[in-house]
DNA sequence: AATTTTCGTTTCAATAATTGAAATACTGTT
DNA sequence: AACAGTATTTCAATTATTGAAACGAAAATT
């Protein structure tokens, strides 16, 4: 492992939930001597790539990545396209739904459209999503390779509700039909009384790249109401597939 | 210079206007041999920060990049409030308008609003703004320290016009004036026939942190209305200042 | 107000990684 | 088929990285 691959996974320790960390917490975490951590941070900082909040003296991410992903968004445009797909999701169904990428073997809210009505599911970009416990995270499972499943459900699956499935084989099981079916259903996975469909995205090499889902009160989604949104979703996915240049496996 | 530095230096390579790179094109740009180059790019690729083109085999930026603005943007959420005050901004003036950011000694547009009117200015987040060619550029340099200056006016200005001013001196002159006004303006410093009309808002140590301005075509910019868009901006800017948790100096 | 604890930063000699020139592999072109 | 332009890999000399421990500063506790 190179100093530059020590130094960058430190980055994966910064996320929406832990976005401000002190210096001794990411030793710990990352497992590498308080000193060393300081140098790595000491390079990031002079990058922009974190920053050192003067009072707290706690470490967050800096400016510097808002103008990287500015750059990336240039370079490679999903946020144009993904704006209408979603926008043509909440105008159908009404309710809230959001566009998953995966980065780094980790898959994260890339883009939310609200619902308009009142009583709404809230989530915010940059969230993390469990593949064991969401619509989204399984429906990528569902596509992705071996390797990358087994790696998954071999880390410990939390409980986020009592309705969480944690059991690996119940989740293999469950990818399989999800994958027939093009789209992925979850209830109370993470949330109660929250019921979410997804579907799945693809790249160049038919690896799936990201996901789309609708997230609604579980009041508002009869059985009937997941197949029309999953079929739905498969279309809008589908387009997705073919503005991200991919190819849909199978 | 740590080996940290010297990779992370590349990502500055990496910009709207060049936003996939070849390896020996890096190599020359940072002056760093193929060699290190290469295995520099492996390691911020091995982070997801960089992904390498399979077919043209050139380097851009990854997905990692995305993720982490998403998180900086929840921990330190600029982008919340930026949407409302540059909506205002257009709603009183109908004209295009764009948040600039400061990082690593460069500004870039941050998020833009577009104009309704049929003949706009265009204009995308994440490009560069020149500081001697821009108001934006101006107003921030008018508030900036004399290190600062010194260091961007001593560089090679291009003239992107006919009047583009490139006179360090004269651009100096301008910035005084600027700064007792509280808003900059630029006509065809960048592109003939559109005016540009700034000003800045500060961090908690009353440092210029970044930018407001407005862009117009320069048929619907008479002289009176510049001042009157001036002392808008102004206003906003102090609105963004606060929000930012800064102070405004003087 | 004094003490203890916690955390960030610096130091330093042993160690292990980085370094770049040159060779090699690869890709597309004449 | 040879060529030109790139991207990788190799390898021994060199140089930076390494982490334990000491230090300093701030916060928490007594």
């Amino acid at each position: 492992m190179t100093t530059i691959d020590k130094a960058l996974t430190l980055l994966a320790c910064f996320s929406s939930e832990a976005p401000s960390r002190k210096l001794t917490e990411l030793a710990h975490e990352s497992g590498m001597s308080k000193a060393g951590v300081f140098r790595y941070l000491s390079g990031l900082t002079n990058a922009g790539i974190v920053e050192q909040d003067p009072e707290t003296r706690q470490y967050r991410l800096g400016a510097e990545v808002i103008r990287l992903a500015q750059v990336r968004d240039n370079s490679f445009p999903i946020r144009k396209w993904m704006r209408t797909l979603l926008a043509q999701i909440t105008d159908r169904t009404g309710e809230t739904c959001h566009a998953g990428l995966v980065s780094q073997g980790r898959l994260f809210t890339y883009m939310v459209n609200d619902s308009p009505k009142s009583l709404q599911v809230r989530i915010d970009p940059g969230i993390n999503l469990p593949y064991h416990a969401t619509a989204s995270g399984q429906i990528f499972l569902a596509f992705a390779s071996d390797e990358f499943v087994d790696a998954q459900l071999s880390t410990n699956l939390s409980a986020y509700t009592d309705t969480t499935v944690t059991d690996p084989d119940r989740i293999r099981d469950r990818c399989l039909t999800f994958r027939q079916q093009g789209y992925s259903m979850s209830e109370g996975g993470v949330e109660t009384d929250v019921i979410s469909v997804a579907s799945a995205f693809f790249d160049a090499m038919g690896q799936p790249a990201g996901t789309i889902a609708i997230q609604a009160p579980a009041v508002r989604m009869p059985a009937e109401m997941i197949s029309t949104y999953g079929l739905l979703l498969r279309q809008i996915a589908v387009m997705a597939t073919r503005h991200y240049g991919g190819e849909v496996p199978g």
